[in-house]
RNA sequence: GGGCGGAUAGCUCAGCUGGUUAGAGCGUCUCGCUUACACCGAGAAGGUCACAGGUUCGAACCCUGUUCCGCCCA
């Protein structure tokens, strides 16, 4: 262990000791003994990078309520993981592939596939090297990844039943497809950019009923147009509702349709309909049973070829050359600027080209049925609760999901299909048709979104669909901890399969941690290099601080920036525990032992003893309240401030003349400090594990690591605490009343001028009284005014009031600046006095008010009222003279 | 277009179900190396709690509207 010599705290040789042994003791694994479960899985990070700032707030949470629940006696298993990230993972191996100048047709399945594993062995070492540096307990023996062999079977497995259930189908609908990924992609993998595009106005000839104008930013795909859609007893348009109207260039004839998705408004107030090329005119169509006529091709290339001049042009030449063609045929009315938002693939960020293809679709509205209901009824709660209402708002509003995609890295559909056209899902691939017996079987081409495979995360990992010993201890999970973008994306959908599978939930609690930002308020991300990594944090101010940092800010509001002067002062934080700790075993003795049955009596603590240990009996109540609640921030802020403000600042100050002494004093003293500091420090070991395991092992009499150790046992107390407790913090406000005023007056250090008292706080002896504060103010005990007085020639009384305490202080002060004093004063408290009286003279306020209130208000006059008065005495005293 | 969040000290943010002298960290100023800690201690300055209404005995907190910023969804 290390030296106590050292006044700075050195965290990284601490936190590679205590790695190492919580390693050595296996703290990570749920413990065979130990009471109900808690379990945990971690959201699996993809394997397309290491782990960002983000991942590390999340992470501390969880781990911050995994030690929590250790130490309350749980069984605890937060099970880690990562995910092949199907998508993301094939753009980022292709974009390597096409900076070696190949391609994946080129080097082959294998070879691809081999790439996919070196990123898999790469960033899970990473990542987890990442988690343990932040001190993460997770159990690393069941870790878990989504392309695993038994992952693998129970993606199978969920696909096969709800293929057999009719919950699956392949089936022609319209995508978002992304031309240069060549695959279909789900609403969630689209990111929208602000474009400024030309909306053209093109005549559709209706005829001898004149014309129609249309309003679009789209104007080649008026080729593949089968109607046009005005807004049902929009009169400009009624007439024409049921005609045919011409489509320039190709001439074909389209009705005039009325549907209810068109907004008067816009435009012309007259929408071209392409259902093939866009999703609302796809359910405009789906409405109106438009036929669809496809134009472009998956490669974002207009597919038409009949029309030999456009066919083959990219989109963005096609529209130029269909706008020249319109503009020869006179059929453009005009153009506007317009700004609008337009779909790009969130991976390689081409522009989504929403097409119909044929794919495999989820059927949603019968899997959400109980998963609405389990969030209504209060069987999932979110924290904080308003992203139940996000959650439910998409739920209600759903559409089948896209599953399958394009692309080589990913879940193969197990769907094989028979040379006799017989089609069947399978868990193992068969070797004949389970139908016919024929041995010719073409797989699926397609792989399975992730999401589709992240949804069975919470029982796959645990063995499911087998009965495994895992699955009956730790399924359901019980807090689910994960960022608010995938809400829809991984969560609803997590709940879904949860109900449909095992019938449970697969967690009882969301925690949804906030996002954090750049010091600027914008996004981090890798392009702009704006991102921290953790492990560079906690080298430069120690895991605990990244911790205590993440603790603070995660569950605390939706945005965070960061801010690394924070991790600073975290990091001192940790320093003064530090040091603490070093003080309380220099003056207590390294090889003394403070037994944990306390020696003393409670009849032998002084007020300062009972004090504390009110104050942190508060801490404990207030801090394990906040954990259940899952507000780390709220519990991380109490702590920093009972540990400094209250236990450092005051009572160790109160404490240490007595540690020199022998006897009782002293041992109430020793005891209280030891067993206050340790309960502190089990109290933030979840938060800050090195540091506290740390200090606790040097005190005397503690066990062999806090992870283990018990949770303080909340006592019923006030938080207002005890009449003598309410007495010294009073006391603490009116040391600092003295302490000012002394050091306005330009008292020399040292000097020691008069305080005579006139009123103390209920709670208190006269003796404590003023064994505290000589002890804490730079004042001389006044018993009456006669004392002493030879030795403050020209001094003047100042009146000094706080924390239900009152006297005067004397001292070296000008008339005028005495005077000056006083009025400042009066002035201050007679306002005071002014706004509390005329509350009390409110009868609504005197009945209407909560009676501690009221109470309150009364004490609190009367406080002031002696005040003023003498205040008052003071100002007639100097105008006499 | 729909929804959500934010606007509190120079900066970054706390402030629980309405009752506080509105707090913390950093920064600024004045003192102080007093044997736990200068990564420290004592003290000070600094806030019309975005704006306008309303509810209430009482509003930073609840309601309505406005402005600005951010996010999610379409």
């Amino acid at each position: 262990m290390g030296t106590l010599v050292e006044t700075v705290y050195s965290s990284a040789a601490a936190e590679a000791r205590w790695r190492a042994r919580w390693e050595e003791l296996a703290v990570g694994l749920p413990s065979e003994h130990g009471g109900q479960p808690y379990t945990i899985a971690l959201p699996p990070p993809n394997i397309t990078g290491e782990l960002h700032s983000g991942h590390a707030v999340s992470g501390s949470i969880q781990d911050t309520l995994v030690r929590y629940q250790r130490m309350r006696g749980r069984t605890v298993e937060w099970c880690p993981g990562t995910d092949h990230a199907a998508l993301a993972t094939n753009s980022v191996i292709e974009r390597q592939l096409r900076a070696e100048g190949t391609s994946r047709e080129e080097i082959g399945r294998d070879a691809f596939d081999q790439r996919v594993n070196e990123w898999y062995v790469r960033f899970t070492g990473r990542i987890y090297d990442q988690m343990k540096g932040l001190g993460f307990t997770c159990d690393w023996s069941r870790a878990r990844f989504t392309m695993d062999e038994p992952y693998v079977a129970a993606i199978r497995e969920v696909f096969k039943r709800l293929y057999d259930e009719g919950l699956i189908y392949r089936g022609p609908r319209i995508v978002n497809w992304c031309p240069h990924c060549r695959s279909a992609i789900s609403d969630e993998e689209i990111a929208w950019q602000e474009h400024s595009d030309l909306l053209y106005r093109i005549s559709y000839p209706a005829g001898d009923k004149g014309a129609v104008e249309v309003a679009t930013v789209r104007p080649e795909t008026m080729l593949g147009d089968t109607a046009v859609a005005v807004a049902p007893g929009d009169e400009r348009y009624a007439h024409l509702v049921g005609v045919e109207v011409k489509l320039p260039i190709t001439g074909r004839l389209v009705p005039v349709i009325a549907d209810s998705a068109v907004d008067m408004g816009f435009g012309t107030g007259a929408l071209k309909v392409t259902p093939a090329h866009s999703l609302a005119d796809y359910e405009i169509g789906e409405r109106h049973q438009l036929p669809l006529i496809q134009v472009v091709s998956t490669e974002g290339r207009l597919d038409v070829p009949n029309l030999p001049q456009f066919h083959g042009l990219t989109v963005e030449e096609g529209r130029e050359k269909v706008v020249a063609e319109l503009m020869r045929l006179g059929a453009i009315s005009g153009q506007d600027e317009y700004q609008h938002s337009v779909a790009h693939c969130d991976r390689c960020g081409t522009v989504i080209e929403p097409l119909v293809s044929e794919q495999w679709w989820v059927r949603m509205t019968e899997l959400a049925r109980p998963a609405v209901e389990a969030v209504e009824r209060g069987e999932v709660h979110f924290h904080p609760s308003r992203y139940a209402d996000v959650y439910l708002a998409w739920m209600g509003n759903l559409r089948d999901w896209c599953i399958s995609r394009q692309i080589w890295l990913g879940h193969a559909v197990p769907v094989s299909t028979c040379s006799n056209g017989h089609r069947f899902a399978w868990v193992q691939a068969p070797e004949r048709c389970p139908e016919c017996g024929a041995v010719e079987l073409h797989a699926d081409p397609d792989v399975l979104d992730t999401w589709f495979s992240s949804a069975l995360w919470p029982f796959a990992i645990f063995g499911w669909p087998a009965d495994t010993p895992d699955m009956e201890r730790f399924y359901p999970t019980s807090t689910l901890v994960t960022a608010r973008e995938i809400i829809h994306l991984w969560v609803a959908r997590m709940v879904m399969l949860g109900y449909h599978f095992t019938g449970k939930s697969p967690f009882a609690d969301v925690v949804i941690n906030s996002t954090i930002l750049a010091a600027d308020g914008t996004r981090m991300s890798k392009s702009k290099g704006n991102g921290v990594e953790p492990l560079a944090m906690v080298e430069r101010y120690g895991a605990d601080a990244v911790r205590a940092w993440a603790a603070a800010v995660g569950t605390a509001t939706q945005d965070v920036r960061f801010d690394e002067e924070k991790l600073g002062s975290y990091q001192r934080f940790a320093n003064k525990l530090w040091n603490v700790t070093r003080f309380l075993v220099m003056r207590l003795g390294d090889g003394e032992q403070i037994p944990e049955q306390p020696l003393v009596s409670q009849a032998q603590l002084l007020a300062e003893d009972q004090w504390i240990q009110d104050r942190i009996a508060a801490c404990v109540a207030s801090v394990t309240r906040s954990l259940d609640g899952f507000r780390t921030h709220e519990a991380m802020e109490r702590l920093y401030d009972t540990i400094w403000h209250l236990f450092c600042d005051w009572y160790v100050e109160l404490a240490k003349p007595r540690l020199s002494g022998q006897g009782e004093s002293r041992d109430a003293a020793a005891h209280t400090l030891v067993s206050g500091f340790h309960t502190l420090l089990c109290l933030l070991h979840p938060f800050m594990p090195f540091i506290t395991e740390e200090c606790a092992q040097r005190l005397p009499a503690t066990g062999k690591t806090l992870d283990w150790a018990q949770w303080p046992a909340v006592q019923e107390a006030e938080e207002t605490g005890s009449a003598v407790a309410r007495a010294v913090d009073g006391l603490t406000d009116f040391v600092q009343t003295l302490r000012a005023a002394v050091q306005q007056a330009g008292i020399e250090r040292g000097g020691r001028p008069f305080l005579q008292l006139s009123a103390t706080a209920a709670g208190l002896e006269q003796e404590d009284c003023w064994r505290l504060l000589l002890l804490l103010a730079p004042v001389t005990r006044l018993d009456t005014e006669e004392d002493g007085a030879e030795g403050r020639p020209g001094q003047k009384t100042v009146p000094v009031a706080a924390g239900g305490f009152q006297g005067v202080l004397w001292l070296p002060v000008s008339d005028q600046a005495q005077r000056e004093r006083n009025s400042r004063l009066l002035k201050e408290v007679t306002a005071r006095l002014e706004r509390v009286t005329s509350q009390l003279d409110s009868a609504a306020f005197v009945s209407r008010a909560r009676p501690e209130v009221v109470e309150r208000a009364r004490q609190q006059r009367d406080e002031l009222a002696s005040q003023r008065a003498e205040l008052e005495a003071s100002l007639a005293v100097t105008a006499d003279e």
